[in-house]
DNA sequence: TGCAATAGTTTCACAAAATGAACTATGGAG
DNA sequence: CTCCATAGTTCATTTTGTGAAACTATTGCA
């Protein structure tokens, strides 16, 4: 999206936050390194131009650092920087409103508990 | 955006915090209680059809309440339900991380500083 | 020589979302 | 009986994001 020379100082979230897999990578990433394949499995069905298109704009925005192990085979992963580390508090404050007014009229709750995430977002709430 | 049957419990969020202008919208009424024409000069140059579309799909997810007082000419509020309230915490930590983290790699901070909505969400925070 | 495994890139097509302009509805004041 | 102000709605169009399929690159091994 563009534009965004709208009101309001919080843009530069906006613009990190954006996207329909972001929140959901990010997720990932809180829960520790990962390879490129791993976050493509874990967030099946994304195709893998989607999958680049994000972690590019987070690096860009220093979000996530991309490691290569030259190798073979080679592979490559993917961290939070320490800029990305410091979004924890806001994952963690989406975390428990979930748990606390989860169910979204005429939505079920999924099954999904990342939980060493939610406390590696508590570590980065201090 | 659709699908979202994807991993992760945090999709009710997802689905409510999704669409370009939705998170300075919720920014605006976490600042009070506004008006359709309000919200519209604040947001400019949103679209009249975009910001009902926001707005009714914030009201179906039990997020804002819409009160229409009739009268010439008639007048129409919105504002935050309880369970819109206690996102307060989410926009809280968002704004915390912009505060600190601000500017974003190719970008300038914006000259916008809504301090009241900012101590309605650390109250909210309680 | 060619296959396996990694991590992408490229191209094209499609669907959803946002926009812009013009239009509706209400009812009192001039 | 027209105008003002409010708060929308409607429809056509454009923009954007996402997706699927197929292709590239690297290098060791059989």
């Amino acid at each position: 999206m563009m534009d965004r020379s709208c009101p309001g100082a919080i843009e530069p979230i906006l613009e990190i936050l954006d996207g329909k897999w972001t929140l959901l990578l990010l997720f990932e990433l809180f829960n520790g390194t990962k390879r490129f394949g791993e976050l493509r499995r874990k967030l099946h069905p994304i195709s893998p131009k989607t999958l680049t298109d994000r972690l590019r704009l987070l690096e860009e925005k220093d979000i996530v650092t991309r490691t290569l192990y030259p190798g073979v085979p080679l592979h490559v992963e993917y961290d939070l920087t320490e800029r990305g580390q410091r979004l924890g508090p806001i994952f963690a404050a989406m975390w428990a409103w979930v748990q606390e007014n989860g169910d979204c009229p005429g939505k079920e709750a999924g099954d999904y508990t990342p939980e060493v995430a939610v406390s590696r977002m508590k570590d980065a709430m201090n």
